[in-house]
RNA sequence: GUAAGAAUAACUCAGUUGGUUAGAGUAUUAGUUUGUGGAUUUAAGAGUCAUGGGUUCGAAUCCCAUUUUUUGCCCCA
């Protein structure tokens, strides 16, 4: 700590870009209840183990990406870098497979020690959902069409191109790896020095390479479309059938793979060309042994996480501060009597603050740059006549009312 | 973790081949006594030129390190 800034990667947040985000989790929430979700808080740590297992070791997120610290008893802790690891601990935890299906959301910061960029925090922010014990394919086109209705009500859909792959169940992508593994030891010597690290880690990885030399050997990999049982492939095909019913536009990307192991048969990604490199906006896909392997139940499940942040970047939420009406008592006297009015005009709902410094001319100056509605007026004369002087902000215009009578003046005039 | 840029007032940015007291716009405050805003105008305050070293008679300017940030890569929301 050399300055008093905020630690790198984190930051403080105000102002349009707050607003920005609040409208994003409101949003979020609103048509989650509509899809019967409802809303689930885990803590923003958990035993490093609760990663460990469902990522995998070998995994960027954890090998290099967690926040992990030991507290005082000696317990091995991580901030949370994603929700789902965290909700399935949780649906364990809390014996939930007696309420299947479990329909959830969760939003909060979220923690990866990774380099900064526009759009990419070393705390940041999701809104996550998770659908748990669904098994059949229309779980993931429920849960896709939400997403799709959120990005849609954020005014997003032209911005904003779904792409969607399968990865099979676990035959299928064993049998897919392993035919991507033959092919690519065969190009060891062209292929870059990332994805040679791939090929130990995560071969599927490779598809996603940036590097032109690896990209022309992608481009005569294996598909894994040809690598899927019929079990797998029937499922794949029913998820774009819904999606085709409910009109939802997609891509399907052969190459489209995800970080995390745990995932299974449906993958997706919802990507604007907007944010530079960090176009991935909201991503999830299905994760049916992912519980099993925390020691739980075998529970299917699918969901998605969303960056609050990159939301808030793209979407013009338009939200605006609600217009205030400023009381402004002139004397000691009056300072009681506005605290009393203001109450009262707040019970009604509208937003009510008070300046009570300076003269009257500074405080109508600082009212009119915050774009105040109304200023009230309260001095002797308006104490012994017990009625305010009204000042509409916007044409001038003053009017006497009784105290009793402001909530209604000053409401619904904007 | 890696590569290349950037850092000057609250904000957006000028600042010549290294040369005296570092400028502008926006914003802020004030233009007077406790009761009338928005425009114009006048004035004022405001900067350890990111931090620490070095080169030089002299550094915002050149060099090195550190910190933060931006754009890629890695990876991901």
């Amino acid at each position: 700590m050399s300055k008093l800034q905020p630690a790198r990667g984190t930051r403080d947040i105000y102002g349009e870009e707050a607003r920005n985000m609040a409208a994003v989790v409101e949003t979020f929430q609103k048509v989650a209840a509509t899809y019967g979700f409802e809303p689930f808080n885990i803590p923003i740590f958990e035993f490093t183990e609760v990663f460990k297992r469902p990522l995998g070791d070998a995994s960027d997120i954890v090998s290099k990406e967690m926040y992990t610290f030991e507290d005082r008893g000696g317990e091995e802790l991580t901030l949370r870098p994603e929700f789902t690891a965290g909700i399935c601990r949780a649906f364990i935890s809390e014996g939930l497979q007696q309420s299947l299906p479990c329909r959830l959301i969760a939003h909060g910061p979220a923690f990866r020690y990774e380099r900064p960029q526009k759009g990419r925090y070393r705390q940041f922010h999701q809104i996550d959902a998770e659908l748990l014990g669904q098994e059949n394919p229309e779980a993931d086109v429920d849960i896709i069409a939400m997403a799709w209705r959120i990005l849609s009500e954020l005014r997003l859909a032209d911005k904003i191109v779904l792409e969607l792959n399968t990865l099979g169940d676990q035959e299928s992508r064993a049998a897919y790896r392993a035919a991507l593994v033959t092919y690519f030891e065969g190009h060891k010597e062209s292929l870059s020095e990332d994805s040679l690290r791939r090929l130990e880690s995560n071969p599927l990885r490779i598809l996603d390479s940036k590097d032109e030399g690896d990209k022309r050997i992608v481009a005569g990999a294996p598909l894994m479309s040809d690598c899927l049982n019929g079990a797998s492939s029937a499922f794949f095909a029913k998820v774009k059938e819904g999606l085709d019913a409910i009109g939802i536009p997609y891509k399907h990307n052969e190459r489209l793979v995800r970080g995390m192991d745990y995932y299974t048969h449906t993958a997706f990604e919802f990507v604007t060309t907007q944010l530079g490199a960090q176009g991935t906006v909201l991503a999830g896909g299905r994760y049916d042994g992912l519980i099993q392997k925390l020691g739980g139940p075998a529970v299917a499940g699918v969901g998605w996480a969303g960056g609050i942040e990159r939301l808030a970047m793209l979407a013009e939420t338009g939200k605006v501060p609600a217009r205030a009406v400023v009381i402004m008592p002139m004397g000691e006297e009056a300072v009681l009597e506005a605290h009393k009015i203001a109450e009262d005009i707040r019970a009604a709902g509208i937003v009510v603050t008070a300046d009570r410094s300076g003269n009257l001319k500074k405080r109508l100056n600082r009212a009119n740059k915050n774009n105040a509605s109304f200023a009230i007026i309260i001095g002797d004369d308006e104490l012994s006549s017990g009625t305010a002087t009204v000042k509409s902000l916007d044409d001038g215009e003053q009017t006497q009312v009784p105290f009793a009578e402001l909530a209604a003046a000053v409401a619904g005039k904007k």
